[in-house]
DNA sequence: CTGAAAGCGCTTACAG
DNA sequence: CTGAAAGCGCTTACAG
């Protein structure tokens, strides 16, 4: 099928005018070094809408001019089949500022390896090079090809936090490190001494910042923490033996990494004839993905669909900056969703 | 810093070769056409790992022809805020079915009028035609732009059932008809013979494709459609007093055009002491985007994903035809959620 | 077996 | 004010 694209030299030949000035009056630089009759210039625009002309952005880019394609590329599908588990708040963000911005947004879809993993390069090549940058998301993100991408000076802004030794980049991310500080600042204001704060074994950035902030907050006013009240446990290992055991060290408020854990420690808590906020506080540092999120549980709620926007912002930044210019590091604040679960602590029942 | 990143004529400078044969051995068009000789093919690889030379894909794309973006335009925000309501399982369908036809996917977030709204078409230009074809969908679709496209020729498939007085377009479409017919036979075939139909009042193409079905069930078996037991009504306005009404008449069975509908009778028979699958049947022949689907009821399930895949085919297909080949329209069977609301007729209590 | 050359559709100096 | 021309980095006939 593929139907004949009308050429900018079509439009010329329309027009009568040579390529040179069709490519400067649809690219706005008309009035500045050359001067061209607001007549000739009618005529093009004419020439151009009568033609459908649009003006090829692979040859754009190739020629040394941007396509304002913003790419976006993902290790894992970008659209996954249950949407409450996927990226898509991300995206509303993404499209909302690329909308804003001007952008066009690219989808590689072309970048699956035969085993059906995505990868950034496919034969050595660059498969975002088809954009003028991209926004890349994922925690399967590979350090290799990321470290390949800064050398090839290629702009790009990751969502979330990602370290690649010896070099820093260009990212948007939860400010989980003050924000969970924020939320543990309440609950040590409260009157809270004796803290637990449950973690997940494999901790991925985001989680360790929660537990920097959970620390953090401590340190600020001048409180210890106690080591032996942080545990490394899977959601099913919060049992009522393990919570009862707190409870018997002193402590009078549990703070989760995420809210799966601080659903789990409920359950145990009522097990053991206790609720928060009368016997326990609670509060978790994470939010839930899935939707129906308990409306009663205090937790930190991330900005996703910010980030992606802010995102946008950034990497359009970029590609305005001089190429060696530093890459910025983005923190959002998250917000609180003050639920039922927190209180000052009462005197333990005995 | 950083040298400027080599060129296959560097490579070709280094391997003592033509800039030709670089490209020949670098696509592996080495052995057919041209037989190089397996020393210089290893001089070249050589040069390529030596330099670190990688292809730039704009150029190969420019040089080659076809850009190979399938271009995905809708009239409403391609990612609403609410996931539930959105286009979402067209979006994992036409992700899927990229990857496996090595298209890249995009996203014309350029395409907004000042106003806000969505246009193919800005100043007359088609801005589609950054991409080889597209999908188009959303009911806000503008039948002056649809026409407009047809007639520059460009190659798009829409997601739904669209039509262009005067003209025939590809698209892709739940076979409403069909399948409503099949779910209405079923109730049929079960004893039923006074079905009450409730449709909303304003009806969109898969609305009246749905009661197309449901004639054309009892059509098929020679049975009569009593007119005055099809509704046409909000879902507020399907109280106790409208389904006593239907009752008294003589039903047995409700058919709803979509879930909605059905919930609203079910609560206003429950309200008569009326409870399906006991004392009437009850079916929709549209599903829901929400999620909480109630499991209980039978419906028509949409599959939107497949949908979405038999798009993307179909472009593809499309974009290897000649140009004037009649466009296909596709109709995709829905599956039929048995739920618990469908039995036999019982007789009436009285 | 291999090279010189045209051309993909643009942008951008450079000449008038 | 406007045009002729080089060039971006490739692919692909075409000619030896």
């Amino acid at each position: 099928m593929a139907a004949l694209r009308p050429r900018q030299k079509d439009v010329a030949a329309l027009a009568g005018v040579s390529q040179a000035i069709v490519s400067a009056v649809i690219n706005g630089r008309a009035n500045r070094a050359m001067r061209i009759s607001r007549e000739t210039e009618q005529r093009i625009w004419d020439a151009v809408r009568q033609l459908g002309y649009v003006p090829d952005p692979i040859a754009r880019k190739l020629a040394g001019g941007q396509n304002r394609l913003l790419g976006v590329f993902t290790y894992e599908p970008t659209f996954p089949v249950q949407p409450q588990t996927s990226n898509y708040p991300f995206l509303v963000g993404i499209e909302q500022e690329a909308v804003a911005q001007n952008y066009n947004l690219l989808l590689f879809t072309q970048t699956n390896a035969p085993d059906g993993r995505r990868t950034i390069y496919t034969a050595g090549v660059n498969n975002l090079r088809l954009a003028d940058g991209a926004i890349l998301f994922g925690h399967q993100a590979h350090t290799d090809e990321l470290r390949q991408l800064l050398a090839e000076r290629y702009p790009f802004v990751f969502i979330g936090r990602r370290q690649v030794p010896g070099h820093e980049l260009a990212y948007v991310v939860a400010a989980h490190v003050e924000s969970g500080a924020e939320m543990v600042g309440q609950v040590l204001d409260l009157g809270h001494r004796r803290l637990a704060y449950l973690r997940s074994p494999v901790a991925i950035e985001p989680e360790q910042d929660r537990e920097e902030g959970f620390r953090l907050a401590h340190q600020r006013r001048g409180l210890p923490v106690d080591e032996r009240l942080i545990a490394r446990v899977r959601p099913e290992e919060v049992t009522p033996t393990l919570v009862a055991a707190l409870f018997a060290a002193g402590v009078t408020a549990i703070v989760t990494e995420q809210t799966g854990l601080a659903d789990q420690a409920r359950v145990a808590a009522r097990e053991l004839g206790k609720v928060a906020p009368g016997d326990f506080s609670l509060a978790a540092l994470g939010d839930s993905m899935t939707l129906p999120l308990d409306p009663d549980l205090t937790t930190l709620i991330i900005p996703r669909q910010a980030i992606g926007a802010r995102a946008v912002r950034l990497l359009v930044q970029r590609l305005a900056q001089a190429e060696d210019s530093a890459p910025e590091q983005i923190y959002l604040p998250c917000a609180i969703a003050t639920g039922r679960t927190l209180a000052a602590p009462t005197a333990p029942r005995l």
